[in-house]
DNA sequence: GCAAAAGTGTTAGAAGTACACCCATGT
DNA sequence: ACATGGGTGTACTTCTAACACTTTTGC
């Protein structure tokens, strides 16, 4: 017997930078430290029923909004100092939310780059590292990229899902050609928009496709001999 | 609180088709059916090392003989009558064992080909499914094929993988080229061997690589209107 | 006008596809 | 000799990478 919990790593750009849902934790274990959200599941209750449960308390938005997903479980003994737990980590990759954290009962609630959230608690920061690293894999051969962005968005904002989560350069105009060519990614919404300076720049919705034939390939990490999946 | 278990997709090659690993059940609930092998944790058992012993329990294999990972988590309330059971999936791609299922406990544990393997207990269904698709998308991104075979196999033996898994021809040619040529996927051992008629076929081992890039894509599925392009 | 971002055209090279053809063996 | 599977060569097509160039805005 093992008490069950879900965690989640709830993944979003901001100020163009790819951060992650933390809670500071108020009581011990690791108290003060960041946590990624989470809690129990109840007696009677689905895993994914939980993890979207948790999901509406602690931002307010429904999980339709964006893409959700179970990522993995954890269930090392001694994980938790407390007993024996095992949590399924769930990962969600969500759009800039424009209301704040509404509703939640995650007073401690905040959003945080994942380049500077090394130290939490319990074993969040591998689980966290494996979020991440599902999500870039996934927007090779995914539309997901879109999950990110509100309901109508820019080419240009679509891009920068991709270089901010892979954290390179990727040529605009090239960049352009295939996520319009690709059918099924992303469709037309008639309307326009102009950020800034510059020419106004059509605006998109999600198309119905959800793989891409062919994928968009990140440039080849250094020459691999340590593997990475799980 | 909740029972937590593991449970095996074990998946290999016989006969030229895909099989799993099944065990016939000898109580209830779900008596007399097939079912995915698997059993609980123990109190104080990382995840993967009772998967890991499951794994030799059932087919005296060590894990570091083919591929092994794990796959998904299922605790659906109801899922099974007895109680509130979570169970983590785990998927392993094995060669085909030249000894018979040894030293197990298993006595009624038997390969079955996974085109006839409906009708499993529990959720092992799903399970099954959830396993034969994550597998077959690993061929696409990594040299996991490999795993699937002995030490030592020919580039038909891979291709014959590659085919038993997407149900598809791939052209021997372009095949043997394709991996030949990509890095790291593999290396040739200086031995031959003759099969039944024709020319004798080089031998080779696995490479080093854990990706494959640029990927081995299968066939775009069929024009489906309600998925994926092309 | 000028800078800046959106978007199109073009070309070279890399990779995938199809298939002709030669090689080495068992019968 | 000939059937069979192993393996190479080659033309053709598709995709990617690099970058010149035009369009449309704010200042």
């Amino acid at each position: 017997m093992a008490a069950v919990t879900v965690d989640l790593v709830l993944l979003t750009i901001r100020q163009g930078t790819l951060q992650v849902l933390l809670i500071r934790r108020g009581i011990e274990p690791y108290r003060g430290r960041w946590a990624l959200p989470g809690g129990f599941v109840h007696d009677d209750e689905d895993l994914d029923a939980a993890a979207a449960r948790e999901l509406r308390e602690e931002t307010g938005v429904d999980p339709s909004t964006g893409h959700f997903e179970q990522l993995a479980t954890y269930g090392t003994p001694g994980r938790d100092p407390r007993g024996r737990v095992v949590t399924v980590a769930y990962l969600a990759m969500l759009p800039d939310l424009p209301a704040p954290v509404a509703g939640s009962d995650a007073a401690g609630a905040e959003w945080r780059p994942v380049a500077e959230s090394a130290g939490l608690a319990f074993d969040h920061d591998r689980i966290l590292a494996d979020g991440v690293e599902r999500a870039r894999a996934k927007l090779e051969y995914t539309p997901l990229a879109t999950a990110f962005c509100p309901p109508e968005f820019t080419v240009a904002d679509l891009r920068g899902v991709y270089e901010t989560v892979w954290r390179t350069r990727l040529d605009a105009r090239n960049f352009h050609r295939k996520v319009t060519t690709a059918e099924g990614f992303v469709e037309p919404t008639g309307h326009s928009v102009t950020r800034d300076r510059g020419r106004p720049a059509q605006l998109f919705r999600r198309g119905p496709a959800r793989l891409l034939h062919p994928p968009l390939l990140r440039p080849a990490p250094a020459p691999d001999r340590s593997g990475s999946d799980r």
